[in-house]
DNA sequence: AGCACA
């Protein structure tokens, strides 16, 4: 009885929804904003408005919670570019707070804020990405919490990988130390679910033995949630097998859950599992 | 790398 490997939460190469990255090549003289990391987490807006406050070209700053763990980030926008570099290299390295001994990283921002601070009202911006423990718990449903040790995991980069020009991106999780568990699962969670290019509800299965069995499939698919029907056939002597499910997010699951391991059958390594190009019809 | 059934 083959039992589906835990998940391999390390290096998850899920083709996620693409983040909106800048194109590295982009112009950086134009940027007016600065990005400040490094602030400890009970960091206040008014802090980074004092920070700021006082410096040529000040326009406005943000704080920003950005919901993996409790790290906090800032943002401070000036009237040009030149006045933003001179912050930049003002602050940066600074230490910020003498009892934990943090340091200011500050570098120039992907991309200027285009927030205006008079309409969204105060002077300085707060964020808050962070989810509400309760909402967390309803979106993961079954999941169960360990909540003590928030010693940290994995957060989500993005990245773009332009083989043959075909510029597909895709997301990948790291190790990170400041996240809570909670927040890793509900991301994996996320990027599991989330559609990937050519996403199907009919998966491809490949690489089998040739005394693989309906039977033998079927036993392992219907373990699957959402299993809906199962068709071998034959493709240049080598058994292929297609999985029909109920939806996308059932396939991707079942792909994740099942992809490259051996069955009894295998006579050459892992099966190899796609979507299918096309959706099987009706069974 | 191998993708059928209408």
């Amino acid at each position: 009885m083959s039992h589906p490997p835990a998940y391999d939460a390390f290096y998850l190469a899920a083709h996620a929804q693409p983040a909106d990255y800048a194109d590295s090549s982009e112009e950086r003289s134009g940027i007016n904003t600065l990005f400040i990391s490094g602030l400890p987490d009970d960091v206040k807006a008014r802090e980074i408005h004092n920070l700021f406050r006082r410096r040529p070209g000040f326009a406005s700053c943000q704080l920003k919670y950005t919901g993996r763990g409790n790290q906090v980030v800032a943002f401070a926008t000036f009237s040009d570019h030149r006045s933003a570099m001179a912050s930049l290299h003002a602050l940066n390295g600074v230490k910020f707070d003498p009892q934990t001994g943090s340091t200011l990283h500050v570098e120039l921002a992907r991309s200027n804020s285009r927030r205006n601070p008079k309409r969204a009202g105060g002077p300085y911006v707060v964020i808050d990405k962070r989810v509400k423990s309760s909402d967390a718990k309803d979106r993961v449903g079954g999941f169960s919490d360990e909540e003590g040790s928030d010693e940290n995991r994995f957060s989500v980069s993005g990245d773009t990988d332009s083989e043959g020009g075909a510029s597909n991106k895709r997301c990948m999780l790291y190790i990170h130390s400041r996240m809570p568990l909670w927040d890793c699962k509900l991301t994996m969670l996320l990027l599991m679910l989330q559609a990937r290019d050519g996403a199907c509800s009919t998966l491809f299965i490949a690489n089998l033995g040739p005394n693989c069995t309906d039977e033998e499939l079927r036993d392992l698919l219907s373990q699957c949630r959402g299993f809906n029907s199962l068709k071998l056939r034959s493709s240049g002597g080598m058994p292929v097998a297609f999985a029909d499910f109920e939806r996308v997010e059932h396939a991707t699951m079942a792909m994740d859950a099942l992809q490259g391991i051996s069955i009894s059958s295998s006579d050459r390594g892992g099966m190899h599992i796609e979507y299918a190009r096309s959706k099987m019809r009706k069974p």
